[in-house]
DNA sequence: GCACGATACTTCGAGTCTCGAAACATCAGT
DNA sequence: ACTGATGTTTCGAGACTCGAAGTATCGTGC
C-alpha cells in the first residue's frame, strides 16, 4: 500500500483549501463574486501582462467554453475588460479596469486574512512554499 | 499589505490540489465517478465507524441538501447503503459496500500516485503534514 | 405520557457551473 | 491564395449547489 505520510499530506492540503474558500465565501458575496469568478479574478496579476483566455484556462485548470462563461460574469461585472492582443488577432486578453484592480486587492485581501496558513510564521511559511514548489516542479 | 510567502503559500496549495484533481480524473472516469462523489467516498474510512450524514457534510465542507444528492450517486452506483443508525433513529449513517470498499481503495491509489505530492520523499512529507496540521489547529 | 422546540435528513425547485461538439476568426507555412 | 492548426466563442445538455419547506425522531419540561 501507500505510505500513510501521502494520504494525510494530500489530507490536509485538502483541508486547507477548502477551509480558505469557505472563510472567503463572505467576503465573496458582498462583491457579488462566486467562487469561480474569485479564483478567475485571483489569477490576474495587474502587476503583469493581461493574460490571455489560454493563459487562464491553464492557470485555472478548466477548459475554454467554461473560461468564456467565467470572462464573461466579469466583464458583467465590469471588473475586467477583453482586449485584441495586438501581437495574435486570434487571443483575447484579459485586463482588470480600475475597479477590478480594487475589488481584486480587496478579495485577495481577505482570502490571506482567512486562511488557516495565515497562522504560520514567515518562516514556517518559507518552508512550506519550499516544500510545495519542490512537489509541483520535480528537480 | 500581507506578506508574499502567504500569498504563494496559498497560491502553491491552490495548484497542488487542483493537480492532483485533474490527474485523477482518467481514474474516475474509469469508475463512473465524478470529482464530487470521489471526495464523498473518500472521506468515508472503511476503518473506522461509518459517518452519518452530518458528519459527511462536516467533512465535505457543503450542506445537508447537496449531501443527499451525493449520497444518492453512490447508492445508485452500489458503492454504498443507508443504514438507520440505531442510537439515534434520525441519522443515517453511509455504509461501504464490498464494491465501495474496492472502489474506493482503487481510486484513493489513482489519487495518491498521481498527486504532485507524491514526488516528496516520506521525510519531506512528515514536514509537511506537521506544517499543515499546525496551520489547520493552531495550538 | 405528551406536547414542545430542536435536530437529522430529504424533497423540491431554481440557479450556477461545467464541458463536448460545432462554429468562427486568425495565423503560419507553402 | 489554400490548407491545416490554433484561440475563442456559441450552443445545449448535464452536473452540481443550495435555500426553503416538509418529514421523522429526539429530548426536555410539565
Amino acid at each position: 500500500m501507500t505510505a500513510p505520510e501521502l494520504t494525510a499530506a494530500v489530507t490536509a492540503t485538502y483541508d486547507i483549501w477548502m477551509r480558505t474558500v469557505d472563510l472567503t465565501g463572505p467576503a465573496l458575496a458582498a462583491h457579488n463574486l462566486t467562487q469561480a469568478t474569485f479564483q478567475a479574478l485571483w489569477v490576474i496579476d495587474p502587476d503583469e501582462p493581461p493574460p490571455s483566455m489560454k493563459v487562464m484556462a491553464e492557470r485555472l485548470h478548466c477548459n475554454a467554453p467554461n473560461l468564456t462563461f467565467m470572462a464573461n460574469q466579469l466583464v458583467d461585472r465590469g471588473l475586467v475588460e477583453r482586449s485584441v492582443d495586438p501581437a495574435d488577432r486570434r487571443s483575447r486578453v484579459l485586463v482588470l479596469t480600475p475597479k477590478g484592480r480594487q475589488v481584486r486587492a480587496e478579495v485577495v485581501e481577505a482570502a490571506l486574512a482567512g486562511t488557516p496558513l495565515a497562522a504560520l510564521s514567515p518562516s514556517e511559511l518559507r518552508q512550506l512554499v519550499a516544500l510545495l514548489n519542490r512537489a509541483l516542479s520535480p528537480a
